[in-house]
DNA sequence: TAACGCGTTTGATCTGTGTCAACGCTACAT
DNA sequence: ATGTAGCGTTGACACAGATCAAACGCGTTA
């Protein structure tokens, strides 16, 4: 039970429960103390108020790669603040099909799918090695009620999650696979950027088949989108090791549109 | 000015600030009077709360057919509640692109996408003469913080969203053309159901070439899509009039997958 | 009543991406 | 070290849906 086989998908043992013993635990400070706070919940609140939210964030949790944070169907009673590591979520069909909805990363909120229904939507597993700080969602509640930053701050948190879905879908909707790529790897660029890493190197932590379904691709096709890129030099590619050569390059690919609607007025 | 032009697309004249003083009312009881009650923001709610509700929604606005609700860049101050009427949403790329992202029918709720940067990152756009009653945001995270049920609730209906977004992401990640439709369909049908329209006849508001748009396909893809639906006996379609013939086989052209993936173990 | 415009339908053809298949690379396990 | 499994790359081919084009129907306007 020391050596943990690596679980690479749907870990059957120790994940299936909403808490693990083994990986929960108290901690004094929670938000006060984190580097994260620019990025995360705490965002814009005095550190008197962060100090309240550390009553809040109480537990975190760990998880191996591959574990689930969280299945379709689990009863919600919480969201969770991702302190480190990489997450992916994604949504089943019955019949099997899935689609990855998003990759999230430390800062970043997991879990609001879950308020609308009291049941999770959606699946969120580890893409590496992760800690989460989980968020009571009752309480929550109500420390919002008494501190209108904090609602303000929450609202804002999951406001900005409904206008990510919109690009996703102007994305899935419109977008060639080259394009989709490029707005993948430029998205990934900022949000490293925002966190202090490189904007032009860097490791990805999700399969092709991963990237992939997130931008409704095949394997293959992201394959072939990564050698392109590589052979006009925007990117060099390495396996998961990704060095951006050309960022304007990459953005060039997106607002030029290459062949569509030539009676535009294109003003602006 | 009393005859007013039918405006069809970027009506220019008096839809371009944030309220018109010819379509605003003033009401005495908004909520309270209001048969959407259990679609819309008060669902819940006691007849006490719905009250205090009242003095929030204290003005509506009246919008004809093409006329904008909100446009991108606009500052956020409200949300809006659909009183009547029929809408869609949709986002713009600096390349002139844009992509519907939803359509918005009675009891549903516009303008959450603004939350996050106080501006609205998308358009919201009349189908048809329609009416919205306004909430202005500030009063309503006022209010939400000494009514916990109000909070709450509008909580859910904000996952709500994203909820939808993420089976938007799968339509339009996953699904071929002829799924795509289908699922719309009978999310058309579910919708108006649940307001008490028939399940099988309605009209739609949109064109082919804005239903194309929010299923990420062309128009001439999307009306070939209705025709082969006709010659197979599962609806019957005639302009914008729609009956649906079978319901059950819209419903398998969903969940049976016609050819992919033929090594899945199909368990549950 | 005729003419126009817009949305829709339908056909013919083209093409981007999916599919199928083989091979290569890397990392872990024996 | 060497074998093996999973992931990634690349090629050949197929096909769903896009594109281009023409005609139709319906409502509006002259």
């Amino acid at each position: 039970m020391t050596q943990i086989k690596r679980v690479t998908e749907c870990a059957p043992s120790d994940d299936i429960g909403n808490v693990v013993p083994l990986t929960v635990h108290s901690l004094k400070a929670a938000c006060s103390q984190c580097n994260l706070q620019e990025l995360c919940l705490p965002l814009g609140l005095s550190e008197a108020e962060i100090e309240r939210l550390d009553s809040l964030v109480s537990t975190r949790r760990k998880l191996k790669r591959g574990n689930h944070l969280y299945r379709t169907g689990a009863d919600f009673e919480a969201i969770y603040a991702i302190k480190t590591g990489f997450f992916k979520t994604d949504v089943l069909m019955e019949d099997g099909r899935d689609q990855v909805t998003g990759f999230q990363m430390a800062g970043e909120i997991l879990g609001m799918d879950g308020i609308s229904l009291e049941t999770h939507t959606c699946n969120a597993v580890a893409l590496e090695d992760s800690e989460v700080c989980v968020i009571p969602f009752a309480q929550l509640e109500q420390l919002s009620s008494e501190m209108r930053t904090l609602q303000h701050h929450f609202h804002k948190v999951m406001s900005r999650e409904i206008v990510r879905d919109q690009s996703v879908m102007m994305l899935l909707g419109t977008m060639r696979a080259e394009e989709r790529l490029a707005a993948f790897l430029l998205n990934l660029s900022q949000r490293f950027t925002t966190r202090g890493y490189s904007a032009t190197e860097f490791h990805l932590r999700m399969t092709r088949e991963e990237i992939g379904s997130y931008l409704g691709l095949k394997l293959e096709t992201v394959s072939r989108a990564f050698s392109h890129f590589q052979e006009n030099g925007l990117i060099a590619v390495q396996q998961k090791h990704i060095r951006i050569l050309d960022l304007a390059g990459l953005r060039t690919l997106l607002t030029h549109t290459p062949l569509p609607t030539p009676q535009r007025s294109r003003g602006a």
